[in-house]
DNA sequence: TTTCATT
């Protein structure tokens, strides 16, 4: 059917040619729908883009009559996100369509099957569903399912694949209880080492939706080109202008005490911090928090932060505490630059509830993620202020710190030199040199380097936050440079 | 080796 492959709906007919039987309930048009009190809100997942809630109608209108029906679209876009709800007024009616629609078919252009099962408003599932990691990659659904069976009542089983379908060696299974999925763990987890894995099962709660922002954000950090210093200084206007629509995302989900998305926030912080650093307003920035917004979660109060524009600025000039965050949680008291920790604050200000002396070692695991995040804007913060006006002082010479103040740096980003390496360094301290280790022959970066402090705290500082943290594919290793005369036996 | 998406 050519109007269907070309993912061209008319709307009135394209898609219920596919799927349905072109039959109507009876009785119920231009009545006021009542639902049932145990009514059950349905998520519907894989539908393609071009299909509004008119086309999609008639697909589940013959399982009953439907109360509600809305395609989510991006509040601000309007783009559409590919998924509904759908709540039906009889709870009957929505377990006949579960069960005859939910993976049963693939809608035109999709390349997995239709998802039709309760919302996760409807049950909360994240404390029984797993993680199963270090799986075979010919390893089927059906497989691990087996494997899973005798714990308990498997809700769901998804092997995780590639665009090609090939297995990532790796799945969720959800339990109908999270004792169940707790029992599993129990005997599953490092029980075995499935041919072909490279170490033994590994059978764990799935990431929470902080743990996926997260490793979300680090990931972004790696892939928006923001450590190339290329990029930094030459696209740093078409990141801004790219990123616009996210910043106006991020406003209103902050004002509304909504979903952030990570992308929306790394975004206008960016811009907040570059919009701070060039001395304009912060826009629409605002915050809009009070009334139950809790501490941190209100927009990056860049107002409230002293204007960076000043190297020396950065210098131990403790940040506002975000969520009143005891001292504790950082390292040695030590603070990463503020800017990007607000935004890191509020992600993780839901992270450290029930704070308590027994709870800091998490909340600092938890910190150290988001502190290594949220210190690179800071140094790109310093590179932007590099384009637009001269740059911050560059040493004339190389000169070395005293003893702790001087760093080793590797992994750097192949295309860092010396300034670039600084500039990173900036928000922690005066940086009294840099300098990037080049190939004599081929001029090329070792990605390697050394920084110099003038004081051993800044240096201390930046291997709190640099250390392991992730730039692309690598982490940087940041730690002290050994004296000079260290380890030669002669 | 953490998902395509959950107002």
């Amino acid at each position: 059917m050519a109007t269907l492959t070309n993912g061209q709906v008319d709307g009135t007919n394209g898609l219920v040619n596919g799927l349905s039987h072109s039959h109507s309930p009876a009785g119920c048009g231009g009545t006021i729908p009542m639902k049932d009190h145990d009514a059950i809100k349905l998520f519907i997942g894989q539908i393609p883009r071009n299909l509004d809630e008119k086309d999609l109608r008639p697909l589940f209108e013959e399982f009953g009559k439907i109360y509600e029906l809305t395609v989510l679209k991006d509040r601000f876009t309007g783009m559409h996100k590919g998924c509904a709800f759908l709540t039906y007024c009889a709870r009957e009616s929505a377990l006949k369509a579960q069960n005859a629609l939910h993976e049963q078919k693939t809608l035109p252009g999709m390349n997995r099957p239709i998802q039709v099962k309760p919302a996760d408003s409807e049950s909360r599932g994240e404390d029984r569903k797993l993680f199963v990691g270090m799986l075979n990659k010919q390893q089927s659904e059906d497989d691990v399912r087996r494997l899973f069976e005798s714990f308990g009542s498997i809700e769901e089983c998804t092997i995780l694949r590639g665009p090609d379908g090939n297995s990532k060696g790796c799945a969720f299974v959800k339990y109908s209880s999270h004792a169940e999925a707790q029992a599993a763990i129990s005997s599953l987890h490092g029980s075995q080492t499935m041919p072909g894995a490279s170490s033994s099962l590994v059978v764990k709660f799935a990431d929470t939706d902080k743990e996926r922002t997260i490793r979300r954000m680090q990931q972004m950090a790696g892939q928006m080109g923001i450590f190339n210093p290329i990029a930094l200084q030459f696209g740093a206007y078409g990141a801004y202008a790219q990123v616009q629509q996210q910043q106006a995302a991020l406003m209103a989900s902050v004002g509304q005490g909504g979903y952030l998305s990570p992308m929306a926030a790394f975004a206008a912080a960016q811009m907040q911090h570059m919009a701070t650093i060039n001395g304009l307003p912060g826009g629409p920035m605002t915050p809009t928090s009070g009334g139950s917004t809790p501490p941190g979660i209100g927009a990056p109060t860049v107002t409230s932060i002293p204007s960076p524009i000043s190297v020396n600025g950065f210098t131990g000039m403790p940040p506002p505490q975000a969520n009143g965050q005891p001292e504790a949680v950082y390292t040695n008291g030590i603070h990463p630059y503020p800017v990007l920790q607000e935004v890191g604050g509020c992600f993780l200000s839901s992270l450290s509830e029930a704070q308590s002396p027994t709870a800091a070692d998490s909340l600092q695991q938890a910190y150290t993620g988001v502190q290594q995040y949220a210190a690179y804007p800071a140094a790109y913060g310093q590179i932007s202020q590099a384009f637009p006006q001269p740059p911050p002082i560059i040493p004339q010479q190389q000169r070395e710190g005293p003893e702790g103040c001087n760093l080793f740096i590797y992994h750097l980003p192949q295309e860092f030199g010396d300034v670039e390496l600084m500039q990173m360094f900036l928000p922690f301290g005066n940086v009294i040199s840099s300098k990037v280790f080049v190939d004599r022959a081929t001029n090329q970066s070792k990605c390697f380097g050394f920084v110099s402090f003038d004081n051993p705290g800044s240096a201390q500082a930046a291997i709190q936050s640099m250390n392991g943290f992730q730039i692309g594919m690598k982490r940087l290793k940041v730690q002290l440079k050994r004296p000079k005369d260290a380890n030669r036996p002669y």
